[in-house]
DNA sequence: GCTATATTCAACTATATGGTTGAATTATAG
DNA sequence: CTATAATTCAACCATATAGTTGAATATAGC
């Protein structure tokens, strides 16, 4: 069972979804000028969009034979909050990691002070 | 040719890989504390870490027969700069487009004081 | 040396992706 | 009505993922 972090982070995986979804942050266009700067069939083009609606980044509104796709930020939020998330942690982690030692420094120091054994470094 | 963003977005797109990351972002694992949670064999998951190494999310250091893995958020750097930059182009697309239209409605306040025809809304 | 532990390697299977071509569908234009 | 344009559908192929099991490798502990 996919989640829809799953999709939009499958979605965002491949460089033609990500240099289409690039074109339509600057506004709507058709499956056909999607698809012309690829060196790839409109089918191709098509299943990449596809992907697109699936993780919700695209959506479309048909006017008659043309079909508009316009780009959804939405399910961008949570994939960036993930990834702030761990970037979080990890420095959340150094951080400790750091007064750890500090605190250790402190003691050592104390420890010297009562007359303790060399310190090294 | 996958690029180093490819990986990265890849190996994020596996909620076990994710899982794997969230773990050792809380500090250093070996292989099998790292496979204990999940209802997977061993081997499946360090075929995952595998993936995490290629995308250079993880690094691996052996001691004797136990391997040590530890969380490298570095190439996160590029996913969190991908997504903000859509972001970042939504937005400002929509800013346009709200100064398009403030810029019309002031041209059609201009338009009635000078005695022009009644504005739509 | 022998045995248990930690891990990868190899081979295999099933499903998903990423692409192709050709036909079907639907709407516009003469 | 007919030709053309914009799309999808369907079938197919190659490769990548996601998992399995069983064997190989290397190290640790006795």
């Amino acid at each position: 069972m996919q989640s829809a972090l799953d999709h939009t982070l499958t979605a965002l995986a491949d460089p033609t979804r990500r240099a289409i979804l690039q074109r339509l942050s600057s506004g709507e266009a058709r499956v056909t000028d999607l698809a012309e700067p690829f060196a790839m069939s409109l089918n191709a083009v098509s299943k990449h969009i596809r992907m697109l609606e699936r993780a919700r980044l695209v959506q479309r509104r048909r006017m008659g034979r043309e079909h508009f796709l316009s780009f959804n930020p939405k399910p961008l939020d949570e994939a960036a909050a993930w990834i702030e998330t761990q970037r979080a942690l990890w420095t959340a982690r150094l951080d400790t990691l750091e007064a750890l030692l500090q605190a250790e420094d402190r003691a050592a120091a104390t420890a010297r002070r009562k007359g303790g054994s060399r310190r090294k470094r």
